[in-house]
DNA sequence: TATGAATGAGTCTTCATTCAT
DNA sequence: CATGAATGAAGACTCATTCAT
């Protein structure tokens, strides 16, 4: 919106290419700068801009920065984890809980490709945004659970007594978001095009499942 | 400029707090707040700051913010990472590598805090100031490496069949760097004090010791 | 940010003396500043004063401190320098030529009282803001054009051989913009406010009249 | 002095490669700056960098950047124009002072390179270093005698009546010294590099005694 | 005589935010 | 609904200047 830019838009073309004017696309959007830039990072021109909006439209309709991050979260975030947290219902042994979390874990990243690289990131961080949402919200209801569940499978024998049941948790996420997070960096390094979804899914179940299978 | 003042001032010292003024001791500070706001995210006022220390000090010391990250990347992560390179250098089968890996990485993380959370979430970062360091400097010197042994292994008949060479290297880093950085997260929700060093070492040395173990 | 305040300002009126806002004000407020400080030293904040607008509004419109400087060149100095052009247009001998381009530079020099300051300052600096624009610019059309018209009459013995036709345009500017651009200075050091534009004029008139009435 | 570049300096190399300490050699070298730069915008850095010294050693030598301002216009500047001053002393008809002015100020421009350039552009500017010194020192001396010179020789009828004895000497700057400072430029539009110093004189000398010689 | 270290003031620039229209 | 205009606060960076050594 500078003059500067928008002067050459006054020659008499159409004056919006193609306005991304619902809240819907705005929070798409959002999410795209979010995952490139980092959340702190990202500037609401950015996002106007991609969206084809002024950055007063952004305040217009989320109020503030925060106010639209709190809406990826609530709308978007939150949802997805909600689709993850409804899997994980059936009681299971070990082998079956660490499976069904791996595979529909999975499952998300791939529906919702900006879903790990935005969690992972944005929980390392000290203020970042979805630390917060973790930790008074997801915590109690799926990391919490599962440990419990492999710390009373633990006390029945039926888990390695050498492993912690909350760090057999940290380590659910970094066999599973962790790499789906990471897999533009590696695709470099490893020159791996060659690893597409079902491949990542099938490594990561049987690698799982070789953690599970051992007795203890 | 005002030299009145500042003559004014030689009367009545400045407080000083703590002056850390030595180079070292700049990027002690400069890592400090790269850890906790990102690096992005830090101002060279906070680092500055911190540092009892003005802006134009740092500029004086590193030129650049540029510079300064340059610097923390050859003086200390660069350095860090060095020293776990030297500890691969022998020959092993799988589960040796594996062990071997997990341990220095440990070691390496206890002895600097600061290494995993900066690592793994400058690396993730699009424009993470690490990205560039591990694709260019680290890449070809450790994970490549690896995988080619692991890649090694598995024509020999070594390594599970359905287990990606490449994939397993991440893995490595998701449960060696990854619970470290995410360390105070985890501790938080699970209300894990307890576990220290140590029991993370030893809880995943055990895990990575039941994935090798297992014979394809 | 702090509403707080905002809203406190809206019942005890801000001062607002005298905003300067359109676009076409605020470059003549810029010329104002560039003409005075000169363009490298001319501060946005200096401009941003003088025009009682804040330093982020200049960004607002021009992008740029270069951005603000092309807006004058573009908007304003060639401009001027093109109905200077204008003038030229006829085919004239070396007397006409030197009186039509004399009268003219003087008719914009009085028109655009702040051309021949800025003109003649920032083409002799080697970064000058202008130099750039006398030379790709300015050069092909106009010096160039009348060192040739000036070539040709004196092949035809029409112009006193000892002369350099190119540095005949040169002394054009050093009789005519020059004086204009220094008269601050010789007006104070003659206490010559008796000198008016016309008479500027004149004098010039019948000096390069001189220069060009005797033949070869 | 930034340790960033002194540390490549460290290596083992003599520290300084080429001191240029004395007090005269610094001011060759501020004039060159303050000649390519202009002089507000020179730096002491600049300075200090081209003489392979500390900004704090021109500090040290001069006390501050005005001090060194006033160091080159003393010892530099008033000395080229007094040698000038010289010149002028003997009583001469019209045309006879515009040659001999003419003839000095191109042999002054000629020895001094840097002179020209400088006192035009200075001069020009509101805040320009040298033209206080024009104002105050320079003009009682030379324009104001000269103008002088040529109102008596017009009140005798010596001098076309409709010139103004004020307005030539400005013109005969506008001849000498102004051609000079932009020597760089013409020589660059005109693709002028045929055009030598005693081709500039020989030329200027010969419009100038076009004017003269012209009898009222 | 000389300088490395340090800084306060100021520059350009960006950003989130507000508001009248 | 939507935005152009505007701004205060803050960020990186530069500079002249000081001072202990």
């Amino acid at each position: 919106m500078p003059p500067t830019e928008s002067r050459a838009r006054k020659t008499g073309r159409p004056p919006r290419q193609r306005a991304a004017a619902t809240r819907d696309e705005l929070l798409d959007k959002a999410i795209d700068v979010f995952v490139r830039r980092g959340i702190q990072a990202a500037t609401l021109r950015d996002i106007a801009t991609e969206a084809g909006v002024t950055p007063a439209m952004l305040h217009y309709h989320f109020g503030d920065k925060q106010g639209l991050v709190g809406a990826v979260v609530e709308e978007r975030v939150l949802a997805a984890i909600g689709a993850l947290h409804a899997e994980l219902g059936r009681p299971e042994d070990v082998a079956g809980l660490m499976g069904t979390f791996a595979r529909a874990a999975m499952a998300i990243g791939h529906r919702h490709p900006w879903l790990p690289s935005l969690w992972v990131r944005e929980v390392l961080s000290e203020g970042g945004a979805l630390r917060h949402v973790l930790v008074e919200r997801v915590a109690p209801m799926i990391p919490r659970r599962i440990a419990e569940r492999f710390s009373d499978a633990q006390s029945r024998g039926e888990l390695d007594a050498r492993l912690d049941p909350r760090l057999l948790v940290v380590n659910l996420i970094g066999l599973t978001l962790f790499p789906l997070a990471a897999a533009p960096i590696w695709r470099q390094i490893f020159s791996a095009d060659d690893i597409d979804e079902p491949a990542i899914t099938a490594h990561t179940l049987a690698l799982i499942g070789k953690i599970a299978e051992t007795s203890p």
